[in-house]
DNA sequence: AAATATTAATTCGCACACAAATTAATAATG
DNA sequence: CATTATTAATTTGTGTGCGAATTAATATTT
C-alpha cells in the first residue's frame, strides 16, 4: 500500500496533480468520443480547424491547433484514409497541401456532440460571470507562466502577450 | 491564411485553448528532461511513486499516479531494460509484482531536476500565497468539474469530494 | 474437489505527439 | 544562371496513454 507518508506536497505539486486530472479527464473523453461516433477530440479540433477555412495548409492548422506540423500530418492520414478530408497539392507553390472536408467530414462534425462532455460545458457555462472569468484567466496564466519558458531565448517577453505568434 | 473570423469564442474554448497550451508545455518539458537527463516526465512521475513504498505493486503505482495499469507496465519495461527498476514476483501472491529501484534508479532520480520549468516553479513560488491558492484551487476546481463527468452513472457526487478515490 | 468468478499484470492494437531527418519546391544570393 | 538558403510537408523513431483481450493465480461457490 503507497501512503502519503505525510510529506507535505509542495503547491506547485499540487497544481501538476491537478493538471494530470484534467489532463487524464481530457483523453478519457476523446476515448469515449471515439467510441460513440467514431472521431477523437483532436480528430475534431483538426476538422474544426479546417472548416473555419477551408483549403487550410498543414502548418497553418497546426498553429492554429497548437499541435505541430507532424502532428496534423498523421491525423490527416487517418481523416483522409476515411475520406472525411480532401488534400489538394496547390498549384502556385507545389510544397503547400491545401486541405478540405469532404462532404461526409461535413456531415461528420456537424454530427459530433461538444468535445468535452455537454455536461461540463453546462455545468461551467452555469458559473457565474465572474467564476467563468476567474478560471479562464487562472489557465491563461499558467499556459502564459510554462510557455514563456519554451521559447528559451526570449526573455523580453511580456506575460500579457506570449500566445498566439501571428495567426 | 486561418483568421478568427471574428467568431468570438466561447469562453469554455478559450478556457480549452489555455488547456491545451498547459498541456503541450509540460509535454514539451518532458522531451526537453528527456534529452537532458535521460528521464520523461512520466518515467519521473512513476519512478517516484516507487520511492514513497518500495515494493509497490503495479496497480497500487496506477492509482498513484492516476495513469492505467497498462501504462505503468510500459513505463516500467523501459526503465527495466535500463536497469532503473527492478521486478520481483510476489511469493505468497504470485500475480501481485513488486517494484524496485536499483541503486542506479535512486540515483538518477536524486539528479533528475524537477517535472515542471524551473522557471516556472521560480515564478510560481513567487506569486503571493493566495495566487498560488487560487490556481491550485482553480485546477482542482475544473479536475473536479471534468472528473465528474467521466463517472457518467454517478449524479450523486458533490464538487467539492470529487478526488483521490481511496488512496 | 470442481467449476466459476475475480484479481493482477501483461500483451495487443490504436491514436496521439514530438524532434530530427528527409524530400521537394521556392526564394535569395552571388 | 547556378548555388545556397529557406520553407512545407512527410517520414522515421521514440514515448506516452488507453481499452480490450489474454494469461496466470487466487477466491468463491456449488
Amino acid at each position: 500500500m503507497i501512503s502519503d507518508s505525510g510529506g507535505k506536497m509542495e503547491k506547485h505539486d499540487e497544481l501538476l496533480v491537478a493538471l494530470r486530472k484534467v489532463i487524464r479527464a481530457i483523453d478519457l473523453h476523446s476515448k469515449q468520443l471515439e467510441r460513440q461516433v467514431g472521431l477523437t477530440g483532436p480528430q475534431l479540433l483538426v476538422m474544426r480547424a479546417i472548416t473555419r477555412f477551408n483549403g487550410a495548409m498543414v502548418k497553418e492548422i497546426a498553429d492554429h491547433t497548437n499541435l505541430s506540423p507532424a502532428t496534423i500530418t498523421s491525423i490527416l492520414d487517418r481523416l483522409q484514409s476515411r475520406e472525411l478530408v480532401l488534400r489538394q497539392r496547390c498549384t502556385e507553390d507545389k510544397r503547400k497541401v491545401g486541405v478540405y472536408l469532404t462532404d461526409a467530414g461535413i456531415k461528420a462534425l456537424q454530427a459530433a456532440p461538444q468535445m468535452l462532455q455537454e455536461h461540463f460545458i453546462r455545468r461551467f457555462d452555469d458559473l457565474k460571470d465572474w467564476e467563468q472569468s476567474l478560471l479562464v484567466s487562472s489557465m491563461q496564466r499558467l499556459a502564459a507562466m510554462m510557455n514563456a519558458e519554451q521559447l528559451d531565448a526570449s526573455p523580453l517577453l511580456e506575460i500579457g502577450q506570449v500566445d498566439k505568434p501571428k495567426l
